[in-house]
DNA sequence: ACATATTGTCCCTTTCAAGGACAAATCCAG
DNA sequence: CTGGATTTGTCCTTGAAAGGGACAATATGT
């Protein structure tokens, strides 16, 4: 027998061309809602009557739903066609070193309930425990929300996709921890993991309703870590073990200071929350004992006491600028992403650091274009982790798979 | 009028089938010739019949041929497909500091005729004229091997794919140097330019004949420079600027040595074969004078001096094997590659510098996975670097197309 | 009231894979 | 040497889905 290797290949079958199409109808209609038939042709470029047919089997299937009748200047008005998010919610979870936070948003990330916390317990098997009761808690009390499809959780550390196992999360003190499996028999339903990078850039790709939006971006969450998720042609890099976008332990300076992970030198030693704060008291915070207000202040606070006149706090925030800008020039240099959003604590602190942020980026770029790559700031008022920890669950109803 | 922002989406139309299974046997004739038709049928996992009609659409187009008739144990015997590359040759161009190499090859980028080279001019408009001769002898001498189909440059810098323009190769000391134009205008052929370590890459995925053959990976030419070419689900990333994979210049150190790209600490900066000769000579060979003596010697003899028992040569080698590890791990980290391929003079020493590569890289890869990805060594001998310049040329004829 | 514009549906055509029938070519067993 | 088995390549029919246009329904403006 000869040796058949089916390799990737997918060949096009008779149903292939409609499966594409009913993919762009559905991400269309998700990124455009409320939009007619006749609108959703005249974005694909097609027939209006295609496009019925695609829309009717999509309603059929329940991924969308006919609502109001629109306005129109002349002629028939339309029916809009939205995403049926009705009666369906998402739980997102986000792990960080001292508090867990939870959400419930509708299928397409969108926030149903405000956000609650409770602080992380670091004994994996009772931190499931724990956070099960409490998911529980919030699906009871918000039954009226519909019922749950799935949990979404992020983590500041590397997933493995298989089997939702976080492999190493130092700044959590988790090596090798199941978590997914324990959770979803747990509850009875889906639950994804996955890393904090990964799942922010995915919330990112999501949040891009207007069609300009970048397909290649890179997402950095610089809080306890640094987490970078890379999206490349609309596509989450995941790599061979999904640790892909692991920048945060790229090094600055081999001979820098010793790094959570174990290496020495990394970016994320020089920018994360620690870091600054270290530098603000001039001691290293990781080393044992801390004294109650010095363990208490957080990048917030630092912040404030710089925008107080508090000149040394002003000069570690102006530090870690040079050091986030300086680390930005080696992800440009190597992914040369049309745009790059940055997230966490320090950002609210943009308007003091960017001049900063972006002279070191320049010094670095290779070219004065690279050195010049838009950067947006992500707001914590928007929540950009559990957003990101519920497009996991999202993601998975309208992924686009590559054909050919 | 409505918006209508067509984005980059591409609607399956009726052709769209044809168009991926066209594509996708192409390259299954490429990868398996010769095969017949009904062998092709159960690849793709389809019928002979529609086989038939796409392989006669090709025939008829002139990519491939019917060839000779095969053996088989039983039955009637297949006539096998071949990709035609008869009568139609491809020039490779590698352009290096000191000299610059051609190679002529067929449509699949296999060598036809002796690689020659001749010293690389380093004025721009001098160099050109002086490439052009030489390209134009090249055919006139080899005018049995059929018409040229094009031309592939591959440069030690940075190249702006639209214009075909060098924009920075600061070991030739270049900036913003037109090449294709002129090029394309006086040879009147199709002229490809692409930086060294995007071709190679290139050409390692196109020579993977076997289906097996990885889909994410990570190619690394360690010569004058450092390039660095990767693929990502079978594509080449090339970023917003053309410039994605430019590791060479991310920092081991940013308090270590100047490079040439004006930054400091570059991966470059310690593992080039300048640097590498440098730290044998114990001191920076870019700082003239340099003795004549000490500026012939290459990495070659480096290695052949360090196998005849030369010390301070091994150590040399050494070094630079330790800092080409700890620059691994940052790829690693960052892209999570299923395979790195190195090339470059230095791999003519792998079997001394392997275990110290190895173990560098596993000091700085997250996970001891990540930090045992398999690493190949793509040997001098097969001209890597020629081999990418043909691919510039042959991959315009099959590249696929990722749809949806 | 009538021309114009817009939406959504319906029907016919075209493209191409799915599936099967069939002739040609070849080998093997008797 | 002949008939059965096997494989290859071609041909024809069927079915799915886009291309294309006609058309009724609906709304606006003159």
């Amino acid at each position: 027998m000869r040796s058949v290797h089916p390799q990737n290949l997918r060949v096009a079958t008779r149903g292939t061309t409609r499966e594409i199409n009913r993919r762009i109808a559905l991400n269309l209609i998700r990124t455009n809602q409320p939009i007619s038939r006749a609108d959703l042709a005249r974005l694909m470029g097609t027939r209006r009557g295609a496009v019925s047919l695609l829309v009717n089997e999509l309603i059929q299937e329940g991924a969308i739903f006919e609502g109001a009748t629109g306005e129109a200047k002349r002629g028939r008005k339309p029916t809009f066609l939205y995403i049926d998010s009705r009666k369906r919610c998402v739980v997102a979870v986000d792990i960080r070193p001292t508090r867990t936070f939870l959400m419930v948003t509708d299928l397409l990330g969108r926030q149903l309930a405000s956000v609650t916390s409770f602080p992380t317990e670091r004994e994996p098997k009772r931190f499931v425990a724990d956070l099960v009761k409490r998911i529980k808690a919030v699906l009871i009390e918000h039954k009226d929300l519909g019922r749950c499809q799935g949990v979404g959780v992020v983590v500041p550390g590397m997933v493995e996709s298989g089997a939702g196992r976080v492999l190493l999360a130092p700044n959590l003190g988790w090596k090798d921890v199941s978590l997914r499996d324990p959770m979803a028999a747990a509850l009875g339903l889906p639950v994804q993991i996955e890393n904090s990078g990964k799942a922010c850039a995915l919330a990112q790709l999501w949040a891009s309703r207007d069609a300009k939006a970048p397909t290649n971006f890179v997402y950095i969450t610089v809080s306890d870590g640094l987490g970078v998720g890379i999206v490349l042609g609309s596509e989450l890099v995941r790599g061979q073990h999904n640790i892909a976008g692991e920048f945060g332990h790229i090094p600055l300076n081999i001979d820098g200071p010793r790094c959570g992970c174990g290496a020495t030198g990394c970016w994320e030693a020089y920018v994360s929350n620690l870091a600054t704060l270290s530098r603000y008291f001039g001691r290293d915070l990781r080393e044992r004992p801390v004294a109650a207000d010095v363990a208490a202040l957080t990048v917030d606070d630092l912040i404030a006491r710089a925008r107080g006149g508090d000149g040394k706090a002003m000069a570690a925030l102006l530090s870690t600028a040079r050091y986030l800008g300086l680390g930005l020039g080696s992800v440009v240099n190597a992914i040369d992403p049309s745009h790059v959003y940055i997230g966490g604590e320090i950002t609210a602190a943009w308007d003091l650091i960017e001049a900063t942020v972006r002279s070191a980026l320049a010094e670095r770029a290779l070219t004065p274009p690279a050195g010049a790559t838009p950067i947006s700031i992500v707001p914590p008022e928007q929540y950009p982790r559990l957003r990101g920890a519920a497009a996991l669950v999202a993601a998975g109803s309208f992924a686009e798979r590559v054909v050919a």
